[in-house]
DNA sequence: GTGTTTCGCTACGACTCGTAGCGTAACTGG
DNA sequence: CCAGTTACGCTACGAGTCGTAGCGAAACAC
C-alpha cells in the first residue's frame, strides 16, 4: 500500500509518522475541500511537512488519495458472521454504506474512479488497494453459506467465479448509486430488502443454469 | 437542459449553433483528455467561441459536463419493447452499458458525481438532467411487466415506489460498477444473468411482503 | 568519521482560472 | 431607418496552483 520503492537499506529512512500524518491530511483536506478543491500544497500544510516530500513520494494527486481512502477501508472494512447468507449481505451492506458516508470517501472514491478511466496504471493501483478486498469479501460469504448448506457447494467451470463477479457487481454497485447518485439513506430496510432480492435471485441462477 | 434564464425576448439572440459546437467539443475534449485535464479554455478553443462566453452560459466545469453528456443520455437511452420482462431488462442494461463505454461518458460521469458530493445545486441538477430520465425507464418497464401479467398489479401504500428505487439503483448501479470498476464487458451473457437475478428475485420480494 | 538518503525551505517558470473592458454584430420595437 | 439592448470575439490581467530545482541540515548504515 506504500509509496514507492520499499527495498532500500542504507542513508536516512523515511518517516513512516509522516506517510500517516500525510494520509490522515489527505483524508481531512477532502472532507473539507472536496476533491476538485484540494491542492497538494494545502495537503503538506496540514500534515506539517514540505510539499517537496510529497511529490518524493507520490505521483500525484491520483496516487495519494487512493492510498489515503484504501487506508480507511483496510481498518474498517470486513465481513460480520451473522448466522444466515441474508443477515451477512445485510451487515456487509451497511457497513459499506457506512464508509461510503464519510464525507472523504464521498468524493475521493467517484473521484479517481473517473481519473482510472483513461489512466491503466491507477485503475491496476485501485484494484489492488481497494477493489480485490472488498471482491474478497464476497467469495468468503459464499463459501460460509455453502457451509451452513444454504446454496449448493462447489461445481466445476467457470459458472462460480463468474456468479461472484456478478454478485460483486450488483452489491456494491447498488449501494454506491443509492448514497451517490440517488442520496437517499441506506438503512436496514433498504439493505434487508437488497439482501432478500439477492438471496432468492442467486437460488434462481442455480436452477436456471443447472438443469 | 439549457444554460440560463430562457425567458428574454429583445436584443441580439443566443447562438443556437454555438451551443451545439460547445457541448460537442466538450464531448471530444473529454474523450481525449479525461476530466483532469480538460481545460474551459482548449473546449473554447475547439468550439471555435470566445473564452468569455462559456462563462456567460455556464458557471463552471461540472455544470458544462452535466449538460454535455445529458444531451447524448437524452438522445440515446430508451427502454426497448422485446416482448417480456426479462428481455427487457437485458435490452436496456446493454443499451446502458453502450453508453458508458464512450470515453466521454466513462470519464465525465463519475466526475460530475464525485463533485456532487459537496455541491447541492449540482446534484439537482444532475438529478433532472440525468438521474430521473433513467428512473422513468424502471417505472415504465414496471407497468408493462404488469400488463402483461409477470408481476401482479399496483398495491397501494409506500412498497411500490420504494421496489421502484431498489431495481434502479440495482441495474444502474450495477453496470456502471461493472463497467467502471470491475472493468469487464458487459455482453448479453453478463446481462442475461442480470436479468434473470432482478426477475426472480421481484419475485421474492413480492412473495416476502404480501403474507 | 564517511557515505548515503531524506528532510524542510525557498524560489521559479508554466499553466489555468475567472473576470473586466472594449468595439462590433445581431435582433427588437417604434 | 434608428435607437435600445443583448450577445459576441478579442485582449489583457491578477490570482492561484503545479511540479521541479537547488540548498544546507538531519538521520541512518558501515
Amino acid at each position: 500500500m506504500c509509496p514507492l520503492s520499499p527495498g532500500k537499506r542504507t542513508g536516512r529512512p523515511r518517516s513512516a509518522a509522516a506517510d500517516r500524518a500525510i494520509l490522515a491530511a489527505t483524508r481531512a483536506a477532502l472532507a473539507e475541500q472536496g476533491w476538485g478543491r484540494l491542492t497538494l500544497g494545502d495537503v503538506a500544510a496540514r500534515a506539517g511537512v514540505a510539499k517537496t516530500t510529497l511529490y518524493r513520494r507520490w505521483a500525484g494527486k491520483n496516487e495519494l488519495v487512493v492510498d489515503a481512502v484504501a487506508a480507511l477501508f483496510e481498518e474498517q472494512l470486513e465481513l460480520p458472521d451473522l448466522g444466515s447468507l441474508e443477515a451477512d449481505i445485510q451487515g456487509v451492506v451497511l457497513r459499506f454504506a457506512e464508509l461510503l458516508n464519510r464525507p472523504e470517501t464521498r468524493t475521493a472514491l467517484m473521484a479517481v474512479i473517473a481519473e482510472a478511466a483513461h489512466d491503466d496504471a491507477l485503475r491496476l493501483r485501485i484494484r489492488e488497494a481497494i477493489v480485490d478486498r472488498q471482491k474478497h469479501l464476497v467469495v468468503l460469504g459464499r463459501k460460509r453459506a455453502q457451509a451452513r448448506g444454504e446454496i449448493p457447494p462447489e461445481e466445476d467451470g467457470a459458472a462460480g467465479p463468474e456468479r461472484d463477479n456478478l454478485i460483486f457487481d450488483v452489491v456494491a454497485g447498488a449501494v454506491v448509486h443509492r448514497v451517490m447518485v440517488s442520496s437517499e439513506p441506506v438503512d436496514e430496510e433498504w439493505a434487508g430488502r437488497l439482501a432478500v432480492l439477492l438471496v432468492v435471485g442467486l437460488a434462481g441462477l442455480h436452477t436456471a443454469q443447472d438443469p
